[in-house]
DNA sequence: GTCTATAACCAGATAGAC
DNA sequence: GTCTATCTGGTTATAGAC
């Protein structure tokens, strides 16, 4: 439950600094530059987009942003976590239970991953970090850093402590359980799969959830 | 089985007109031009890769690439259909048999997959191909229909022809098969995530068999 | 008849000129 | 701001060499 709980606050450092009177009026300023940052860098790529483009596009001057992020890949840092991370907090807000049965806990999960499909940034995202993941192999690093590794770590920790589960890997099976979801989002959405070989995301998902807990549905 | 056969001889269809004596020399300079755009592509991109640059880097004149295939996007094809096909073809030649036992099949069907994640070309295209996938969908497309459809369809004909694996969800079943190997090596190759959250591939696959057999392991 | 060499056609993008 | 001029890149055509 840690793991979640720190994953949960990890974002948003910012406002920590900014007390007091002026932090809204900051976290908007914040806001508005992360927005504007989503959409540049999503649409022209990393490399592609500099950052005088991007105070343009956020209406603010570049010394704004630069009080804000330390630089380039902070920026991008922002992005990648309102875009993950943000999601998930704002979903389960600081209300997320591993009490109830893991077949609820699972679903809960996989479906707020599996909403990610229908947020066009989300997608974008995806296709930009791994386009770039040869020419950027740094901004690659701070997904799996930002992402990736906290949400297996996470849910690893929970497989391992549901001893009733049975699983003996726990870190191979979140491995499979978010990287199936993924792979469908990957498929579907980002290569658009769903025009082709359409596949109802919800049975997908009754499928995956059944397999974990070994119930051969 | 019909699926995996006839997707095992899908590529391969300019040997068949230039028979006798030159066909040697013709099917070389086919290699030849799909070698060069291999490393052309996959380095500058599908945008950035002009048929002028795929000539000089292969050696040949441009018409002598039209003469091969039928326009750039059939050239890329070609490049989907070796570095994905062409792999399983060499791997299992004719003699793929599905009369072992599903374990058996699985893992080999699983450790053929996973030997990609070696080949730095295979790793580029799926940059690639994800990479221009909102510039260019119809490369996506071409993706989906020449490699993830038929290897799901023939996993899912095969899942469904196993009675006794019991499967009522073979589609879905073959989706998390493939889609959580493809995860796996886009997290740690194509992410660089192997020097971060480092995982063995055999044991991962281990776990993934096991659960797709519903044995908890 | 396959490959080379060169040129030409055509669409879209870019850049000045007015 | 339109209108050229020019360039680029995919594609096709023509001629000659083995």
């Amino acid at each position: 439950m840690l793991y979640i709980r720190e994953l949960m606050s990890s974002s948003k450092p910012a406002k920590a600094k900014t007390q007091a009177n002026l932090s809204q009026y900051s976290q908007t300023k914040r806001q508005q530059i992360v927005d504007g940052a989503i959409r540049v860098f999503l649409k022209y790529g990393y490399a592609d987009t500099s950052m005088n483009r991007v105070a343009e596009e956020s209406g603010v001057i570049k010394q704004t942003i630069y009080s804000h992020f330390s630089d380039k890949e902070g920026l991008f840092r922002a992005i990648i976590e309102t875009l993950t991370l943000e999601h998930f907090r704002n979903e389960f807000g600081d209300n997320l239970s591993f009490e109830e049965s893991p077949d609820v806990v699972l679903r809960r999960i996989g479906t707020v991953f599996m909403q990610r499909k229908d947020d066009p940034s989300y997608i974008a995202l995806m296709r930009t970090v791994i386009g770039e993941s040869a020419r950027f192999p740094e901004l690659a690093r701070l997904y799996v850093n930002t992402v990736i590794g906290p949400a297996k770590q996470a849910l690893s920790a929970y497989f391992a402590a549901q001893k009733q589960l049975q699983i003996s890997e726990p870190e191979a099976t979140a491995r499979i359980y978010c990287g199936s979801i993924v792979s469908y989002i990957m498929t579907q959405e980002v290569l658009h799969g769903n025009e082709i070989i359409p596949f109802d995301s919800e049975r997908f998902l009754n499928t995956l959830i059944a397999m974990v807990l070994g119930q051969k549905k």
